[in-house]
DNA sequence: AAATTTTGACCGGTCGCTCGGTCGTTTTTT
DNA sequence: AAAAAACGACCGAGCGACCGGTCAAAATTT
C-alpha cells in the first residue's frame, strides 16, 4: 500500500529481492499459461509448472503461496497485455476517420491473437479464491469500460449521434463479447468465415446500432 | 445404431434393465449437476455424485464408466432441455403477430432460467474427452441452426427482407451468444438491467440489423 | 437357484505443499 | 585483508490426504 505499484499485485512471496520476484514470476507465469492452454489448470501439477519455469518446486513455492495464487497471475498477466494491446490501438486510432470501425477491428485481431488466453480466462476464472476472482472480473469491466468510454467520445465529438449511457454500456459489452465470441465459437465460426468476413459482418452491426 | 433411440447415449453400461439405466441416470445427473455447478468439475468428486444420487460408489460404475461419462450425460441433458424449451417457444410463437421479438424474449428467458448451466458447459466442455466434447458442440450448432433456420422462414414468408445465408447465420451465432451474454456476464450486466430491459435493448439490436 | 443388482472396503497412484538442509554471496568482526 | 557469521535463494525427498476405479461378497429379483 505505501509504495505506488504493488510489484507483488497482492500475492506474498518470501523473497526479498524485488528484481528476483519479478524475473521468476515471469518464468513462472510463462510456464503456466503454456500447460493452463494446453491441458487446463486442474491437470497441470505444480511440479511441471515449477520444472517449465526452471526451478524446483520448492523454490516456486517461495514466490507463491500456492496453485491459485499462479492462476491469478496469470489472469492477471493475461488482463494486462490486453489492456495494453487495446489502449494502443486507441492512440492509433486518433488520428483515423474511420475511427470505430478501425478500433473494432483492431480489437477483433487482438481477440483473434489471444484466442487461448481469453478462453482461459472462460474456463478458470471460477477456480479462483473469491476475492482474486473478483479483482478479474474487475479488469473485465475496465476493459468494457474502455469501449463505453472511446464511443461517448465520438459522441461528444459530433461525429456519432447522442445515445443513453445505457444504451452505450450495452453496445460496449457487445463489442467486447463479439470480440470473445471469436475465440469462444472458433470451431463453428472458423469455418465459414475468416477472421477479415467476421469483423467486416459484426462492425457493420454495431455500426447500425449506433446510426440509429 | 440399431436402436431408433439410443438410450445408453453411446455410453456404455453394465445393467440389463433398460428403465433402471434411465432412472438411475437420471439421478446420477441430477446429483452431479448441482455439484458441478456449485464446486467445478475437478473439485466434485465421484463418492459425492454417488452418494447424491442415492448409490454406493460402486453401483455408480455399472452405469458408467468414469467421471468424463457422468460429465458428457449431464451436457447432453442440458442441451436436451435448452432445445426442447426453444422448440416450444417456436411453437408458440407461430401464431404471434411480433413473431421475432417473441421468440428472442423467450429464448433469453430460457437462458435466464438455466444461466447456471449454460456456464457449467462454457467452463468444462473442454474436460470431455475428446469424442464427446465434440458431440457436445455439434448439439450448440443445432440448437443455433434452430434460429437460422426460423429467420429464413420469415424471410420466406416476406415477414423479414431477404438476406445471405452468411448474413442470417451471423445474426443466429449473435442471438445464441447473446442469450449466453447474459449468463457469463450477469456479474456486470446485472447491476445495470434487469433481464426485460437487457432484452429490449438487445432486441432492438438485432432487429435493426434484420431491417437493413 | 440362477441371474442381476448393490455394496463398500480396498488398491495403486497422484498431488499440493512442507521442511531440513546446502551453498554461494554479502556483511561484520578481528 | 583474512576469518567468521549471517543471509537468503534454492533444492528435492517425503508427508499426508485424497481420489478414481475395482472386486469379492451380499442382497435382491426373477
Amino acid at each position: 500500500m505505501n509504495d505506488p505499484v504493488d510489484i507483488t499485485k497482492g500475492v506474498p512471496t518470501q523473497i526479498k529481492n524485488v528484481t528476483l520476484i519479478e524475473k521468476r514470476r515471469r518464468q513462472i507465469i510463462e510456464a503456466a499459461v503454456h500447460l493452463f492452454i494446453e491441458k487446463g489448470f486442474h491437470k497441470t501439477t505444480t511440479r511441471q509448472i515449477a520444472a517449465g519455469a526452471g526451478l524446483a518446486s520448492g523454490s516456486m513455492y517461495e514466490y507463491v503461496e500456492s496453485k491459485e495464487d499462479i492462476l491469478y497471475l496469470v489472469c492477471v498477466a493475461i488482463h494486462d497485455e490486453m489492456e495494453k494491446s487495446i489502449n494502443e490501438v486507441l492512440e492509433k486510432a486518433g488520428q483515423s476517420t474511420h475511427v470505430l470501425e478501425d478500433v473494432i477491428r483492431e480489437y477483433f485481431m487482438v481477440c483473434h491473437r489471444m484466442s487461448d488466453h481469453i478462453l482461459l480466462i472462460y474456463q478458470e476464472a471460477k477456480s479462483l479464491p473469491d476475492q482474486w476472482r473478483r479483482r478479474v472480473l474487475e479488469n473485465e469491466v475496465r476493459i468494457t469500460g474502455i469501449f463505453g468510454d472511446y464511443i461517448r467520445n465520438l459522441i461528444r465529438a459530433g461525429l456519432l449521434p447522442a445515445l443513453d449511457d445505457g444504451i452505450v454500456d450495452m453496445v460496449a459489452h457487445n463489442i467486447t463479447v463479439m470480440g470473445h465470441m471469436w475465440t469462444f465459437r472458433r470451431w463453428a465460426l472458423g469455418n465459414r468465415y475468416t477472421i477479415e468476413d467476421y469483423t467486416a459482418v459484426q462492425t457493420e452491426f454495431i455500426k447500425g446500432i449506433l446510426k440509429k
